[in-house]
DNA sequence: GTCTATATTCAGATAGAC
DNA sequence: GTCTATCTGAATATAGAC
């Protein structure tokens, strides 16, 4: 199944956005990459902000569906929890390639902002979603040891984001492993 | 005491490099800031790849001397941790100001591949400071419910990491105090 | 929808006067 | 050490032909 023109390009941006940031790619690679002319590419996104924006909006999309799926699957908190901390480390594609949220959030002060709004609320989500799994915690007892559920939320997603610059910064997945080996001992 | 004009510039480029990571700032930008032209910028550092080393280096040395000011001033692991915390805590200057290592860690790609080395080596360098930390830990008992040394050092580096670009996506120290809290609970 | 051509702006960098 | 002047390349973006 071929995907339209818009599609691929919106593949790619994201991509080159998790790997470089938004500083670092361009209209001009988004082009090379795809096999058309810079100039084509703004027939489907006008400027940057609306391609950084429309970027972060089908990542936050996904997300939800991420998580809809981890609640189908999977009963216990500890669960839930194991498949969001999966869910991290299979972003990092073996290394090289950050969640958006973290690759958007460092370069925060170049980012149009339009689209690090759209970031803000997904992080919000985020941490909403690793609350709910804290509270269900507390009530099924599936994670040991557990403090208070927004201070776990907050506690557990700067974890993932922080082991995934580790893992970025030796290019491997063990320091992601590592960092997270002693939350996953808890479930 | 007024500061030669090299020292100014690297002040100024590490506080650009902290807010907007490596592409983010310019020689236009520092020439403008303390008030010369961009070509007198080249004078004191031939190219950015030197300047970016040479920035990355200090930040070294300073790491180095603050973790000897922690062994002489605290001799438990809780107060040495404590105390690598609040290092990181006040890098933050209020929550706009990421630590040099994980502002260019996000934008690996584009740093030059001199001043990448010399991430890694500072990387290593904290990880074997907190590796330590958790090693006297398991001596003096001061710190709670411990894992392996390594897997804490890894984990503790993450956290804190983490909890930064938590506080600079939202401009504010709360979510870091939140996410290091279970941490220093355990203090 | 994609192209060529072009405008503008800005980046990093160098030469050479003072 | 700092300046003016200039080069080169690349980025975002637009106009208009096909």
């Amino acid at each position: 199944m071929a995907l339209d023109t818009r599609t691929t390009l919106l593949d790619a941006a994201e991509h080159a956005a998790r790997r470089r940031g938004y500083d670092g790619f361009s209209y001009g690679d988004l082009a090379q990459q795809i096999g058309i002319r810079k100039a084509s590419v703004h027939y489907h996104f006008p400027n940057k902000s609306v391609l950084a924006t429309t970027l972060v909006q089908r990542y936050f999309e996904r997300f939800l569906r991420a998580t809809e799926g981890f609640k189908a699957q999977h009963a216990s908190a500890a669960g839930r929890l194991n498949a969001t901390i999966d869910h991290y480390r299979a972003a990092l594609e073996g290394g090289d390639c950050l969640c958006l949220c973290v690759a958007f959030s460092s370069g925060r002060d170049s980012l149009p902002p339009d689209a690090m709004d759209q970031v803000t609320s997904l992080r919000q989500a985020i941490l909403e979603w690793l609350e709910a799994v804290f509270e269900l915690a507390h009530l099924d007892g599936s994670i040991a040891n557990l403090g208070d559920a927004g201070c776990e939320a907050q506690a557990t997603l700067a974890l993932l984001e922080g082991a995934q610059l580790a893992a970025r910064a030796q290019n491997n997945l063990v320091p992601f492993d590592r960092a997270v080996q002693l939350l996953q001992d808890r479930l």
